[in-house]
DNA sequence: GCAAGTTGGTTGACATGTCATCGACCGTAG
DNA sequence: CTACGGTCGATGACATGTCAACCAACTTGC
């Protein structure tokens, strides 16, 4: 047991103040989101997905792989979400073993309402407090560690070691 | 309903690479510390607050706000670290409602074997992969934020408006 | 000193996420 | 073709977080 580096006062800084705005803007941004359209933050992910998609439907596995989802929550929440008509399940063609989330009408209507509203609050509350230079800083710094964090959480899908 | 502004493509990437990362480098911070010690992030939390503090006891409303927790939250989660022995519950001398949580010996001893790992997880997955300018930057732009939600936040804590 | 309103914390019901497990189906080696 | 191992998605048991209701104790105005 060696004794580790700490954090410097900056590192400090920019840990806590991470970890501060993570909780913050999240619960803010589901406030909002909640009260103006009556989604919560997964849903607004899945509709939102969906709705970039081509064909406005998606293999389970393919969602869940874009949303760094299990594939037992996707399930779950889609099972939810399909009880309030946002989306349905449909058999797979190609694979008899997977099925297909499609947006169903509602659902797009829901994700087409709450748009707006959203991207609107993600600016006032994140995006507009920045420059340009930062958003920049941001986009890359994010990249950086997504990169580098990704093969490790790809590897471990397949088997554990 | 005007058309919003949309996020531009160097926005999209910022928000997008936030959101990514808050993802990964949660799954992955957890995982560590789960495996290496035992905890959860919320228990190391809990306990690494607690520590810090000059008695090592802190009142629940006190310790709730620290950490933006709601008090139920906080409630329920201490009755499960007490009975895991990490915590224990006091009575308020100053104030009859109120109660005090200390930490336990079981508890110092929980979060000092951790927090070498942790921090070390920290470093390796985020701090030791940006420059110092962005590290000043992170700190710059979440303090930001912070400082922005933080007044609504407060606010909204005593009355809904 | 007491009635009315506020605050601190707990609780129970419920929503959500995780983990282990399962049945069905796929692909491939024999 | 068939047996085998792996993948897909669903499910049930459980851990965790949220919300609303609650009791007890504090505070304030009279």
């Amino acid at each position: 047991m060696e004794e580790p580096r700490w954090l410097d006062e900056r590192e400090d800084r920019a840990w806590r103040g991470y970890r501060r705005m993570r909780r913050l803007l999240d619960l803010e941004l589901a406030r909002e989101l909640t009260q103006d359209a009556g989604l919560s933050e997964p849903d607004y992910d899945v509709l939102s997905d969906l709705s970039e998609t081509p064909d406005q439907r998606l293999r389970l596995s393919e969602l869940a792989d874009r949303m760094l989802w299990s594939r037992s929550r996707l399930s779950h929440h889609l099972s939810r979400m399909q009880q309030r008509g946002l989306v349905t399940r449909e058999e797979c063609p190609a694979d008899g073993r997977g099925s297909v989330v499609a947006l169903t009408p509602a659902g797009r209507q829901a994700i087409e309402a709450a748009a707006p509203g959203h991207v609107a609050a993600v600016r006032r509350h994140l995006i507009d407090l920045l420059t340009p230079e930062e958003i920049e800083a941001l986009g890359a710094l994010t990249h950086r560690v997504v990169d580098h964090l990704a093969g490790d959480h790809r590897r471990r899908g397949r088997a554990e070691g």
